[in-house]
DNA sequence: TCTGGGGTCCTAGGACCC
DNA sequence: TCTGGGGTCCTAGGACCC
């Protein structure tokens, strides 16, 4: 047996992936600046081409600020089905080398090959093999970080794009990190890199020379003893592959701001309608709601209220979030987004077997909905409230009674 | 340059219990 | 009558990640 190696993690990362995808469905964009997010007045950048790259556009940036940064450049609707579809092919390719394979998003995961290598060779080998699998089989392209723990190996991954790979052995770690801004370490974004900043604190070398009392007391005790460990090249993270999901949540950024408390009801149903068949569709249920709101100032607040027995019906939900946004008293205050979120999440299937879910109509109604939608598609099935057209109570009140369930006639 | 949507984790105060 | 400390849960907000 060989013994295991002492750069084990992978972390794979796929380059510009939804631009990749939309380059891939249309060569006609290969070689241009391509764009992918919302195109309306408030979208941002969700994945730029390094074409479009080269023009100073990064991810996150409003599309307004990214269209007249490169005025030609393509701007793509998201496509998340055909992302989720690559990932999958991704998955496939990843877990026919180790089945400690842990997804990070759709487009990157951390793998421990520390027992793969008798089979396919050492690991900066089996990062070569998967690259090249992923270019010949997805027609994509990933970067590949090789390194002793995930945190070196996820910013290997970082350094080595695009279309690289990076081995950093176990002995050259500390040399490695000690030039490096603090900005890339885990866990240090804008505020704690300004935070440190004003006490010169600028490169993981600076950080290492902190005193660890003066560090808790800028960054406080959790993130101090992460960053202390992490400056030195420690990641005590193990590669984990399936972890339950703890939130769920649907929040909305309106194309213009709301006033209206009757549409933000109406719009919470709809928000509770996602995030309840997401529930149901992993077997979950949830005790804690929590209602999100973005105020045109961008002031934003959540309201949060937990419930005696878990609950997975949009009907549960709407009503608690309704009754959070109604305790707010808003009157004529401009909203920009809305959110409902869940956690506190139980498995269902325990929760329903000790009783911990009532089953009422509403939960009974719902799930008979879910085979509907399953059996007929998703428009199969709509609640009255949420109907656009002829519906009666395009009220907000989502205390809809059962006959306001109507089948379309899109089945 | 007016800032998406889906998550995770941490902090801090108060309630409550032992 | 006044005074403890620890643990857990809840709520609100914020930093950070992709």
């Amino acid at each position: 047996m060989p013994q295991r190696p002492a750069e084990p993690i992978l972390h794979v990362d796929m380059d510009a992936f939804y631009a990749a995808v939309e380059v891939r469905r249309d060569p006609a964009l290969a070689g241009r600046p391509v764009l992918v997010g919302g195109a309306g007045g408030r979208g941002v950048v969700a994945s730029a081409s390094y074409e479009a790259r080269a023009y100073g556009i990064t991810s996150a940036m409003p599309m307004a600020r990214a269209l007249r940064l490169c005025p030609a450049a393509v701007v793509v609707s998201p496509d998340f089905a055909a992302y989720t579809a690559a990932s999958a092919a991704l998955r496939e390719v990843l877990t026919s080398y180790t089945p400690l394979v842990e997804p990070l998003a759709l487009d990157e995961a951390f793998l421990d090959v520390g027992g793969s290598v008798r089979l396919f060779g050492p690991p900066e080998r089996i990062g070569a093999l998967i690259r090249g699998r992923i270019r010949a089989e997805l027609d994509l392209v990933a970067s590949v970080g090789v390194a002793p723990n995930k945190f070196l190996a996820k910013l290997c991954s970082s350094k080595a794009k695009p279309d690289g790979l990076l081995h950093l052995p176990a002995d050259r770690v500390a040399d490695f990190l000690a030039p490096l801004p603090v900005r890339d370490l885990w866990g240090v974004g804008e505020q704690t890199a300004a935070r440190l900043e004003r006490f010169a604190v600028r490169t993981v070398a600076d950080l290492r020379a902190v005193p660890a009392g003066t560090l808790v007391r800028l960054v406080g005790p959790a993130a101090a003893g992460a960053l202390t460990g992490l400056a030195r090249g420690e990641d005590p993270r193990t590669v984990v592959p399936w972890e339950a999901p703890k939130g769920m949540s649907a929040e909305e950024t309106f194309d213009r701001d709301v006033d209206d408390p009757a549409v933000l009801r109406t719009e919470l149903l709809r928000l509770a309608e996602r995030v309840a068949r997401r529930l149901r569709a992993t077997d979950a249920a949830a005790r804690t709601v929590t209602l999100k709101l973005r105020y045109s100032s961008f002031q934003t607040i959540t309201r949060s209220r937990t419930l005696a027995l878990p609950a997975d019906e949009a009907t549960t939900l709407h009503a608690e979030a309704a009754a959070l946004l109604d305790a707010l008293r808003l009157e004529r205050v401009r909203v920009r987004l809305l959110g409902l979120g869940v956690t506190n999440l139980v498995p269902s299937g325990a929760a329903r077997q000790l009783s911990l879910i009532a089953d009422d109509r509403w939960g009974r109604l719902e799930r008979a909905a879910d085979l509907a939608r399953g059996r007929f598609g998703d428009g199969a099935v709509t609640r009255g409230a949420l109907l656009d057209d002829d519906g009666p109570p395009r009220t907000a009140d989502g205390g809809a009674v059962p006959e306001q369930w109507r089948g379309n006639t899109k089945g």
